[in-house]
DNA sequence: CGACCATTTGATATGGATCAAGCGATGTGG
DNA sequence: CCACATCGCTTGATCCATATCAAATGGTCG
C-alpha cells in the first residue's frame, strides 16, 4: 500500500562492471553519430543494441496526428534499444555529436546462454526499461508543474555522478521543445513552469541550458 | 519512421502450450480470491506470481493525493506479477471472485537455468509487459473519446477468443470508475464518450457492462 | 419494495493548449 | 567587430477539453 515508486533515479549504483558492461565493451565497436542523426528507427530490426559513450540520446515515437512523444532520455554510461523484441518500438537519435559502442544482440544472448551472470544482467537492464516506462506512466497523471518538477530532480540524479563541485547545478542538454515532448505538455508550458519555479525560489535558470536546483527539499515537496 | 504500435493487443497467438505455460501448471497450486481482494501490495517481495484461471485482476498503485492509477487488467489465462525485480511495485486485485494459479519464482528460475525454452519464454513474457507499459504511454497522449476507443478495441481483441456467437460484443468485467482509471480520466468522462460513441452508432450500449462494437472500422480510424 | 451504489447527464470552473508577439542568444557576412 | 538574420525561448491573451460539482436516473441486492 505505502506505494514508494514516485520517482525514478534511472541510475543503479555501480560498485565494479557488471557482466553486462563488460560484455559491451568486448563485443562493441565504436560509433559516431553527427546532431540530430538517426540512430536507429522504430520497427527496424532490433539487430543491434547502444551503449552512450559521450553525447545524449532521445528515444521517441512520432504519433499518428504529428505529435511526437520522447520516451526517454539516454545519457552516457547509459544502454538502450536492448529490446526482447524482434523490432524496435521506438526511434533513436543522437541529441548532440554522440559516440556509441554498437553491439550484437546475438553475440550478447548465445553469451547470456553461457554465462548466467551476463543473463541476470539482461534481465536486470530489461526490468530496469520496464521501471522507467511505468515511472513515466505515473508521470503523466501528474500536473504540469509537478512533472517538471519531477524532470529536473530525475535529471539531477543522473548527471550527479559526473558534477563534482556544484551538486545542485544541471546542465540540461536537450531543448525545452524535447522536454515538453517527454512530459507530453507544450513546450510554451515548460517555459511557464519553469519561471513559476524560479519565481517560487525553487530552482535558479543560470542560463537556459544550466539550472541549479535550489531548493531541492521544495522540489521534492510538490512531488511527494 | 512508420510506427506501428499503436494499438496493443495483448494476445500473443499461441497454437501450443509454451514451456512457460507448462512450468507454471507443473509448479503453481490454486488459490481462490474474493472480490476485490488483494492479491498483493505494492512493495511486497515479488517471491510469487500467479496466472489468472478465472476472473479478472487489476494492477494499480496510489498515488500520494489520492488518485488511482490502474496499470493493467489482466484475463483468464494472463500472467501476471512476474517483476524481475526485488519487489513489487504495484498492487493487485481481484475485480470479482477469481481463481489464480500461484506459482514460486524462484522456483521457476532455477528450471530456466537447465531449460533455454524456457529462458526465453521468461524473456518474451517482459518484453510483453513492457510493450504493454509502453502502448499505455501512447494511450496517455490521447485525447479522451481516443482512449475510451482504444480501451474498447484493446477489450475486443483481449476477449476474443472467448466469443463464440457475436464476436463484436464484449462483456466489460470492470466498473467505469476502474476503466477511467486506467484511462487516467474521470468517470464521468467515460460516461460522456461511451454515450457520445453510441450518438454516431459506433457502439450500442446492451447493458452498462456489455457493450457491442458496431463499427469497429471506425473505431479504429478515430484512433488511427 | 426500498435502500444503496453505480452510472448518466447537466452546469460551471480551470489547467493547459493554442495563437501571437516580444525577447535573447547564437551565428554570419560585410 | 558590429549589424542583422535566425531560431529558440519567454510572456501574454484567449480558447477549449476535461475536471469538478451537483442532480437525476437506473440497477442490484437485501
Amino acid at each position: 500500500m505505502a506505494t514508494r515508486n514516485s520517482l525514478y533515479s534511472g541510475r543503479i549504483d555501480k560498485k565494479e562492471p557488471s557482466a553486462l558492461d563488460i560484455a559491451v565493451g568486448r563485443i562493441g565497436f565504436r560509433k559516431r553519430f553527427g546532431i540530430n542523426e538517426e540512430i536507429y528507427g522504430a520497427n527496424e530490426r532490433a539487430d543491434y543494441f547502444y551503449k552512450v559513450v559521450s553525447g545524449y540520446v532521445r528515444s521517441y515515437t512520432v504519433v499518428e496526428d504529428g505529435r511526437r512523444l520522447i520516451a526517454a532520455f539516454y545519457l552516457p554510461g547509459d544502454i538502450f534499444g536492448l529490446e526482447p523484441t524482434e523490432r524496435h518500438l521506438f526511434s533513436a537519435e543522437a541529441i548532440f555529436d554522440a559516440e556509441m559502442l554498437v553491439i550484437n544482440r546475438n553475440e550478447v544472448m548465445q553469451s547470456a546462454a553461457r554465462e548466467n551472470t551476463l543473463a541476470r544482467d539482461l534481465w536486470a537492464h530489461v526490468a530496469n526499461e520496464l521501471h522507467r516506462t511505468q515511472s513515466h506512466l505515473l508521470l503523466l497523471n501528474k500536473s504540469a508543474s509537478e512533472r517538471v518538477a519531477i524532470f529536473l530532480l530525475e535529471m539531477g540524479d543522473r548527471t550527479r555522478h559526473d558534477r563534482t563541485r556544484h551538486r545542485d547545478e544541471i546542465g540540461l542538454p536537450m531543448s525545452r521543445q524535447d522536454i515538453a515532448d517527454y512530459l507530453a505538455v507544450t513546450s510554451e508550458t515548460v517555459s511557464r513552469m519553469l519561471t513559476k519555479l524560479e519565481n517560487t525560489s525553487a530552482i535558479a535558470l543560470r542560463t537556459t541550458r544550466s539550472i541549479v536546483l535550489r531548493d531541492r527539499a521544495g522540489l521534492e515537496q510538490m512531488v511527494i
